[in-house]
DNA sequence: CCGCAGCTTTGCCATAGATCAAATAACGAC
DNA sequence: GTCGTTATTTGATCTATGGCAAAGCTGCGG
């Protein structure tokens, strides 16, 4: 249907591109308005990618110079402590932003790894187009400031968490915030990011069943 | 000096005004170019106030509807959990925001209390100066994107900590965030903060006293 | 300067969670 | 399907931290 426009042929490339972005670009319209135009030119500058699984797309000790947006997978965040012990900070699904946007922002080397435990389709907003929609988006600060509210209050809720809930409440809730993510991720990355040993949170369950 | 350039009288107005949050405009001005025009017009929508030692300023259950910069002064963020716990989650310091900006942003009830550990003066910027902002500063969502990005990398740092630091070590580094903070808060908020109980840190420091 | 309230320290014991090690169980490559 | 790898479970300790209680400290209001 969007075809049924009279566009003339550069426009139909432009659209072309953006229909294997079709996710992104509806995240992007639920946050501001764009002109198609705008829209075009900021989806030119993405490129779909796919990935299979046990993939990684970004190591710890390199900057970030991309931010992936999830059409569909998961992607794991990871961190490595001194020991050698990975620690697992974060899990990014469907239709969301992730990389270490921290390290991103302030151009320094990520503490993280990205890696995906299913096979991932995904589009890459390097840091040019970030810029360039920073600069000709009318809105693009505007989407800058929902996205990086949005993982404020994410990160906010979590250490809120932290203080007023026991590791077993944390499991009991996780879906709340990763939906179904007992079937996408092993265990022993999900008590890695409730911050106990796997072991821990086997007996946690079990203790849990044995009361019902 | 800023009076020696001619203006008219309701310049003049302006800038009386704008002295009395001078730090407040040196932060906006340090994040996005503004007219002098602009920049008073959004001043004028805030107001200084000054709170003695121990004040609550936002209590929990209501819908913060103000974001608060501090000049002088410090305020701790604490949140009281079901058993009646009060856990101390944040200090804010001198030309920081403040507020449950979670809350501030879902217009919801807020979780968190607010209250002064010395007497403090401050800015109250409320919620329509801020909306005037993003609707007339030409830089305001960029300001407000630069806000929201600067606590997302400070809440990253906390998350990233949490896991792979134990509670001695963020203690032994909690000047890093809180410069002085051993000066300004009394131990069992520190301990809090850190999600210790005061008993457990006051060991913690003995021992560490004990090795040296 | 006194006295009380709120901190901080100390001691003793309880508990949550870690570590190590071994036994199963599930999964993926061929 | 079989085999090797990787997860999970279970058991036996060990450690960090919490809870309670009492004893010093400290600082502020009269």
């Amino acid at each position: 249907m969007l075809l049924a426009q009279p566009f003339g042929p550069s426009v139909i490339i432009q659209i072309t591109k953006a229909c294997k972005v079709e996710q992104l670009k509806q995240a992007i319209g639920q946050m501001i308005n764009t002109t198609p135009a705008e829209m075009g030119e900021f989806l030119r500058r993405c490129e779909p990618q796919t990935h299979k699984k046990r993939a990684n797309l970004s190591s710890a000790g390199t900057v970030p110079n991309e931010v992936l947006f999830i059409e569909q997978g998961i992607i794991r965040v990871c961190l490595t402590d001194s020991s050698g012990v990975e620690h697992t900070i974060h899990f990014a699904l469907e239709n969301q932003f992730i990389c270490d946007y921290s390290a991103f922002l302030r151009q320094e080397k990520s503490l993280y790894d990205l890696e995906t435990l299913e096979e991932t389709r995904l589009v890459v907003i390097p840091r040019s187009a970030i810029e360039w929609g920073y600069e000709h988006l009318a809105e693009g600060d505007r989407m800058g400031r929902s996205i990086a509210e949005f993982y404020f209050i994410y990160q906010d809720n979590r250490i809120k968490n932290q203080y007023i809930r026991t590791p077993k409440e944390r499991y009991d809730n996780i879906t709340d915030v990763f939906p179904n993510i007992h079937n996408r991720a092993p265990q022993h990355m999900i008590a890695s990011y409730l911050g106990i040993t796997s072991v821990h949170l086997s007996r946690l369950k079990k203790e849990s069943y044995r009361k019902t």
